[in-house]
DNA sequence: TAGGCGAACTTGTACAAACAAGCCAGAGCT
DNA sequence: AGCTCTGGCTTGTTTGTACAAGTTCGCCTA
């Protein structure tokens, strides 16, 4: 772990416990850099992480401000289900419902940088929290993954850990898109609620480290089950409003 | 504008414009410094801030990699429906349908930091884009900003705007959270849509450079009018999902 | 008392240097 | 052909320095 990682960690630590509440004033950086004996650019490395998370704001000439207190889940969290809900507490289950392989549409090979007809592997699963169908997933994986997740117990809890465990595979880098839909009859069904409720839906498109497309996933969660946060500033702005479809 | 602002702009540009593909890499720091006459630190202030917005991937030892060719979009547009719809090329426009002051609830005070019992201001708007209603706003202001809103013109088109033109106020940090319900019968009326049917709800906390919370807002899109888009990494992790309420 | 001014403090930007750690391709070997 | 290994390249981390720019607060003055 890095120098710059311990000092956030240990900032974050004294934050989330509640020695700097929401609205104080942090230490300067001359005083941070005395007390972890390190150099200013190390400890702005080490604000600037917790600046990214959004506990933290800043504005030249003034002292860091505290803006939040929660801990925020790491990237693998946000990214695989079943590691999420284990850190909230809850049992996460799974079921794969069908998977087929099958050419991809011309949609898809742009969103997975694949050429125009190339084979493509379709999976729907159905995920619970604590038993309760919760989820509905449709997802597109590359060809060239498709003998991996193909060979994944189809109640295996966490896709994400058994194919880094098995091949290697990291998932990196995502793209989410955000709306609400109407329950269609397949999703009313699998997820016990009626047809047209309203169901929270990320799109996500995920690569690997070398900037590869991985899956292409259309996910629905049950209205009430899960929501998601964001917290953003002038300065660091992720989150972005689009124009439906 | 900053040094590495402009290289990052520039960057952005040629990325854009498509003179690095997707999944094609970057110039290293070295060259880039280089072409710029920028020292290496300047240049990886840079590409961190591409990385923060998604558009480039790094790991060590590796060229840099496209990962994206989309511009994303400022704060104030994401802050502000007006200036969003404008730059989409889009008309807003909106009216007050309702303004009251109030005492705030218990919760209200916890998360605008105010005295139980505090005055706050009510205010129920109607959003339009290119004249069809898109979006119905609850939002209560703190009880130090309400006489420059209620200043406001019920048909304000931006009221981020007015009230920086007016007072100075500047949004500075927000927190939202995401998620699905279904339309209740003044959301359905307002919208024009059947009660039930589905909607995306933005809840959001904004407060000033000083942290001093100014808004807490309850917004409700109407299904396919808007999409949420966030990019992360496993370096850069804004998005967050959490249990449902 | 109200306002203006300035000094001290704090964050932002930029440069330079050095070493660590990971990636990759080509040389060389089996 | 296929494998290993090594050297060069590239990004990551840390330190030190200097100056710019914005904030804060006390002091002085009108």
């Amino acid at each position: 772990m890095a120098r710059y990682e311990q000092i956030a960690s240990d900032l974050r630590d004294a934050i989330v416990r509640g020695d700097y509440r929401i609205g104080a004033q942090l230490p300067s950086e001359a005083e941070l850099a005395l007390r972890y004996s390190a150099a200013r650019g190390t400890v702005r490395q080490a604000v600037a992480l917790l600046a990214a998370e959004g506990l933290v704001g800043s504005r030249q000439g003034a002292r860091r401000i505290v803006l939040g207190s929660e801990r925020s889940q790491s990237f693998a969290e946000l990214h695989s289900f079943a590691q999420w809900a284990r850190s909230m507490g809850y049992r996460a289950s799974g079921t794969v419902l069908s998977s087929h392989r099958r050419p991809c549409s011309p949609s898809e090979a742009v969103r997975l940088s694949l050429e125009p007809g190339e084979e493509v592997l379709d999976v729907l699963r159905l995920r619970r929290l604590d038993g309760d169908p919760v989820l509905v997933e449709r997802t597109v994986y590359a060809g060239w993954i498709a003998p991996a997740v193909e060979r994944l117990d189809p109640d295996c809890e966490s896709v994400t850990q058994e194919l880094y465990e098995s091949v290697g595979l990291v998932f990196a880098y995502g793209e989410h898109l955000i709306d609400a839909v109407a329950a269609g009859s397949e999703d009313a069904r699998l997820l016990g609620v009626r047809r047209g409720s309203p169901l929270l839906r990320q799109r996500r498109v995920t690569t690997t480290q070398e900037g590869r497309p991985v899956e292409s996933s259309d996910d629905r969660y049950r209205a009430g089950s899960v929501t998601f946060s964001i917290r953003n500033s002038t300065a660091a702005n992720p989150l972005v409003r689009r124009a439906g479809d």
